[in-house]
Parts: C-alpha cells; sequence; structure tokens
DNA sequence: ACAAAAAATACAATCGATTGTACTAGTTCA
DNA sequence: TGAACTAGTACAATCGATTGTATTTTTTGT
C-alpha cells in the first residue's frame, strides 16, 4: 500500500533537527524548549501528522485499552453495561474493544486470545453460559492482564467479580407482592445450572419464610424463561389447583409472555394476578400494564466493572487483591403489582 | 512492568535457531521444513507463545481491525447492526473496536482521531445528529482508509452509503392503513433536519396521492417522537376536528407512547384507529395490540456496510467508487392495524 | 562424484515511536 | 574569567515481528 502517513521523522527532516526531540515535544516533555515545541507542533499540523499507536504502544508496552466481551451485544443488559464501561474508559482516556461470544465457549477463548494478543491492558467480561471452567483465563493471569466478570457469578480464587445481588432483589419482589396481598404466589425459575436463577429461587423462599407463608415445590415452574415460556408458564398457571393471586417471574421476558396470556384469558393484572419481573428490560415500562420489575442497572454495572478495572490497573500485579462488587438492584414499582388501591 | 511474555526471539534462543525462522515457521511459510516447523510450535506451545499483534501490525502495516462509530450502542437498531457488523468481521477474521459518539460532534472527532492513531484497515459509522459537515473524514480519505457510512444518508462526493429505503417503507405503511380502510391519517414526522424524516413524509405524502386521498398540512404532527411525544401526540390527536381512523408513526416508540394514551382513552386500536410504527424496535411486539411497523432490520445493514467495506478493502485506494446500497425495508403486519377482520 | 539447482536457514534492515545517555550550548556564581 | 550547572538537543538502542537478500545445506542429475 502506498503510505504517505507522516511520522516523526517527516517533521524532524523537514525542520533539520532530530527525531527524539519530536517526540519529546508532542508528548510535552520540559525538555524541549517552548520555542521549538511550537515549531514542532505547528509542522505537525501542517503535514497532518498523526502518532502511529502501534509503534507507540509496543515501544511503551501498554495499549491504553480494555476489552470487553459479553455473551450478545443486543441484549438491552449488555449494551446498557457496555455503554457505562465505555463512558467510564472514555473519561480515563482509554479505548474499549467490544466483542460478543454468542454464548459459545469456543469463540470465548478465541477472543480472550486475540484481545492478549493485541496486548489489551485489562478485560472486563460475562461469560458465556457455555463456560464451565476457567482455564482459558490462565493465561492472562500468567502475564498479570487483570480481569473483571461480571453479571455472572465466577467462584475461583483471585478474581474479581461485579454481580447483582440476586437474592436481594428477589426477596424484594416477593415481599412487596406479599405485602400487596398476595397468598399464592408463583415463581418462574430459570436453568438451574445458573447461579443467579438459583439465588432468585432463594430470596423468593426467604420472603416467603418472613412472612410465615408455607413454600410449595409446585408453585415453582422451571423453563428457560423465553417469550414463548411465559405463555406456556401461564397455562400452567391457570391449572393450578391453587388460586394463584401473584407471580415473580426471574426475567422480564417471561412476564411480559404470561401477562399477554392471562389478560387474553381475561385475568385482571394487578387485580386478579399481581406480577413483577426481574431486569428492566426495554419494554417492561410500557407494558400495558406497566411491568413491576428489578432494575439491573447495566450501566451502573458497567462503570463499576471499569472503575475496579482500572484500580487493579494501577496496582503492581503482584500486590493486587481481588475484590467482589455486589449491587443491590431496586425495586421499580408499576402498575402490574399494584393491588391495593391507594 | 515485569514483562515475561514470550518473543519469538526466546523461542529462537531455545532452539538455536534464527528468530526470523521462527517467525516463518509460525506463519506457516513453505521455506521452513517441516521437522523444523514442528519443532518450532511445539516449543511455542510449551512456552506459552502469543503474538505480539502490535509488533506484526506495525511491520506489516496493516492491522485486521475495523472501527465502527454508532451514536449509541444500546440503541437496539444499533447493537443489532454491531451484530451483524461484528458476525461478518469475524468471519473475514477481522476484529471490530466499537465506540459511541453519544450524538456528540466532538466525539466523534475524537474516536476519528483514535481510531485513525490505532491504524485500523476501515470504518463503519453512523453519523451522530449534530454532524452537518463531513471535514473531520478528510484525514481518512487521504491515507486511503476506505468508510462506509449506514443509516443517515451522507451527501458528499465518494463515500460509501447503505440506508434504508425510507420513502418506501413509509409508502407501504401508508398504503397499508388506506387498504384496511382509514381514509384520515395522521402521520408523526420527525425532526426536519434529518433526511430519513423527510423521505417518511414523503412516502406518507405519496401513498394518499396514490388513492385520490387529499393532504392536509394539519394531520402532520412533529415533535422528537420520544415517548412523551407520542402521548402528547396522541391528545392532539383526539382535538383534530376530523375524526381519525389512522396514525402512520415515523417511529416505534412515539406510536407506542400514544397507543398507551388512545386505550386509556377507551378508544379501541385498531377498530377506531389503526396504528403503524417504524423500525420494528424490541418493544413493538410484545404491544398489546402487538404493533404493525416498518422492519428496519439493523442486522441486515450492519452485515452489508461490514461485506461493502471488506469490499473495498480489497480495492486499491485510487481505485475504488464508491457505493450505495438501498436496502428495501419490509412491512410487518400486526393486530394495531387490522381494521377489517379476515 | 561433482556441478548446478533447490531447499532450508541465517543475517540484517525495517516498521514508528520512545527513552537513557551523551553531548553542546547557554547561565550562574564565586 | 572560568568552573559548575542547567537547559536543550542529538545519538543510538529498543519494543517484537516481518521480509529481502545472502549464505549454507541438501538434493538432483549426469
Amino acid at each position: 500500500m502506498e503510505n504517505n502517513l507522516i511520522t516523526i521523522h517527516d517533521i524532524a527532516k523537514a525542520l533539520g533537527i532530530d527525531s527524539s526531540t519530536v517526540s519529546r515535544a508532542l508528548n510535552n516533555s520540559n525538555r524541549v524548549s517552548l520555542k521549538t515545541k511550537k515549531k514542532i507542533i505547528d509542522k505537525a499540523n501542517e503535514l497532518g501528522y498523526q502518532r502511529n499507536l502501534l509503534a507507540s504502544n509496543l515501544r511503551r508496552n501498554k495499549t491504553n485499552t480494555i476489552g470487553v466481551i459479553v455473551p450478545r451485544i443486543s441484549r438491552y443488559f449488555f449494551s446498557s453495561a457496555i455503554s457505562g464501561i465505555e463512558k467510564t474508559a472514555f473519561e480515563k482516556g482509554y479505548n474499549v474493544i467490544i466483542c460478543q461470544s454468542l454464548e459459545q465457549l469456543e469463540r470465548e477463548e478465541n477472543l480472550i486470545n486475540t484481545l492478549a494478543a493485541n496486548r489489551v491492558d485489562g478485560i472486563i467480561m460475562s461469560v458465556s453460559m457455555e463456560t464451565l471452567n476457567y482455564n482459558h483465563l490462565d493465561g492472562l493471569k500468567k502475564n498479570g492482564t487483570p480481569i473483571v466478570i461480571f453479571d455472572r457469578h465466577c467462584d475461583i480464587p483471585d478474581r474479581n467479580n461485579v454481580l447483582l445481588d440476586d437474592f436481594a432483589g428477589a426477596f424484594e419482589a416477593t415481599n412487596h407482592l406479599i405485602e400487596e396481598g398476595c397468598i399464592n404466589i408463583v415463581h418462574f425459575s430459570g436453568p438451574k445450572n445458573l447461579n443467579v436463577y438459583r439465588n432468585r429461587l432463594k430470596g423468593y423462599k426467604a420472603a416467603l419464610e418472613k412472612h410465615e407463608i408455607p413454600f410449595r415445590e409446585n408453585l415453582v415452574l422451571n423453563s428457560h424463561l423465553m417469550q414463548e415460556d411465559g405463555i406456556t408458564l401461564a397455562e400452567k398457571v391457570l391449572r393450578l389447583p391453587e388460586s394463584i393471586d401473584g407471580i415473580f417471574s426471574a426475567n422480564d421476558v417471561a412476564a411480559i409472555g404470561a401477562m399477554q396470556y392471562l389478560k387474553q384469558k381475561g385475568i385482571n393484572i394487578p387485580k386478579d394476578i399481581a406480577m413483577v419481573g426481574f431486569s428492566n428490560g426495554p419494554t417492561s415500562a410500557v407494558m400495558d400494564p406497566p411491568l413491576s420489575t428489578i432494575d439491573q442497572s447495566g450501566g451502573k454495572m458497567g462503570e463499576l466493572s471499569a472503575n475496579l478495572l482500572f484500580e487493579q490497573l494501577q496496582i503492581k500485579p503482584l500486590e493486587r487483591e481481588s475484590k467482589t462488587i455486589i449491587v443491590k438492584p431496586s425495586l421499580l414499582i408499576r402498575e402490574s403489582s399494584k393491588k391495593k388501591k391507594k
């Protein structure tokens, strides 16, 4: 390729000085006189110089870039998290390389390698559903690249985590339903191998217990929590012997599917059945009635993850202590759960 | 930083050979014997070698990376577009650096510079709302970095565009409403300085014209098309002297806001007022009733943009001819517009 | 068996910026 | 005035991989 790009050597030659002086001037070193600095900067602008970060990063052994891996960019939670990360990184003068694993372990491994090969200074990731062990992160650890894992729990030593307090969220949601007068509350639960769903189930149980409502196994309905699942689950709900008056769904999507089905069957929400979801996806607020939900605040988790990473970057690899941040989610009360008209 | 990373020189030293041979072996050059190749690869794995792409890219003057700039990652259309770009790039062995301009020209300029400094091979972008001229792209042009601009129209010479045929989409939407029996159709329009909204308005007019329905200026309601705007607009609709029987909104969000208000006022959708939106956002399908809309297919536009970029990358800078691809959107007919019960 | 051709490997320059050290002016102060 | 500084620049090595050319080794053909 015909490469007309201007280098510091071109500037140096044009001014009859050494390239090291040009470099120092452009980095605003105080070893260069103001007069020469000005000359150099003017010439650089005149020639349209643009620093080659590849060369610079290679020499400095630092890229000012962090890598982010999420299962799927288009999922609302993740795109908000990315926004949060990007915002924080931008403020600190860092660039962000964003990748998606599409929930595939193999892709995740590839991405880790590529990011490492690109010498990113650190990585923030939410692991794929296929990821059961963390061997592919060992290489990074060896060369001192810090990692922050957010969203999904990761129980290996020396790892930085930013997690949502699923238990607390579920507890709050269920507690709210009870306080609105619900007794027979169904819980839509997700894949049991995922920590988050186990914890939401626990939160549900704990809230029942607090109010001395007996836990009934048959009121916990499992699925993958897709929209279609919501419909199927709602059917099941109507066929239960108990007369159900509340549903706490472990995510919004399933809750929305269920709401559609229930409304169609003439069930009034919240009067007959009150509903609370989990995630605060983009849809929940515009539903009819608007869905009460637990705000998973992706943006905030992204910011916290980035801050944690930058914190680690300022500590020498050997002196780092891993840290886990638990984010308390908040309950958003909307129409779908207001049984008591106030 | 203590840098223990393995280089080709370490491998060379360990085997008593030259680093150039190691480099060639790892690049599978046929100038290295199979025997040595195997020895080198084994040793590389043993030592946990990982190619330093900074050095490689610097030397080769090629990064195999493309940059993507969008106004906001968390917007559904953009995150789907990014997904499409990422998918295509991944298949071709390219990495993607994703950035968001947050609709600010200054940030957009910064990002362009950073991407250029990182020597990305090409850029795909959707320009910010503040962007009125394209001077900040001149530098890229000079050094032969191809750019593809998608989503928003860009009427400067030598630029690659991937656009939605807004006119056709709006025409189809309006035409559909008329065929469902609507006569007094309101159009929610957006900021007039944006090409897309002007074209959607034109499409609306053209459809009326085709059916010999007179165009009435007062049935075009302008706003920024936010959800709240939808509510305000719906109020206005009810106060119009004409009895409105259909609304074509230039985006989904405003349509959804309007639907909420209208339903609350006891208006039946679609029987009293039929509605069609534009975008196929994540929410439209789960509304009650589900909102008919124009599918903007971000994923497809992303793929097309990436393919166009890769096409340009294979042509020498001086021989490139710029190209514009127009994507025909498709109408998704859902309950909100089915006036005629079939 | 030996020259010529082919294969395999080594040498050395290079990409563009950074940075420790060495050098040359220009100041300061006794 | 001249020794001791200080400020400003230049020199040269370096980051890690790539690649054109030179050299050595092996193979081929007669």
